[in-house]
DNA sequence: CGGTTGACCAAGT
DNA sequence: GACTTGGCCAACC
């Protein structure tokens, strides 16, 4: 079935596939990597395609180092994050300050 | 075509 | 740090 607006998803799978290992990303730096400014929309364009592992979409998680959501569970989310070698606080928070990885405009 | 929702963000209180 | 408001973009009804 095709999508509608392949576009705008696979810009989004595609800067999400450059996100190296070990490393983690915001939803506002993958939507002003994208062109736009709508981090709401990235976040739709990951929810609807449950594409997996093909896109990594346990390394994108919000600007507050919270995982955010994530389609298939966040308890899912986490063990992805710790098996790459990131570290969870306790309180399920991510240190993006070690971890974020951020595109070249 | 208008309104609502959503894996969000930033600023103000 | 928590809550509220406004903003942004795309998809759905």
């Amino acid at each position: 079935m095709a999508q509608k607006t392949p576009a705008f998803r696979e810009r989004c799978y595609a800067i999400l596939k450059r996100v190296p290992r070990g490393k983690v990303t915001t939803y506002k730096e993958l939507a002003r990597a994208m062109g736009t400014r709508g981090c709401r929309a990235v976040g739709n364009a990951l929810h609807v395609n449950p594409y997996w592992p093909k896109v990594p979409c346990h390394r994108v998680v919000t600007s507050s180092g919270d995982l955010g959501g994530f389609a298939q569970g966040r308890r899912r989310k986490m063990l992805l994050l710790t098996a790459e070698g990131i570290e969870i606080s306790p309180q399920g928070k991510i240190d993006l300050k070690r971890y974020l990885y951020r595109f070249p405009i």
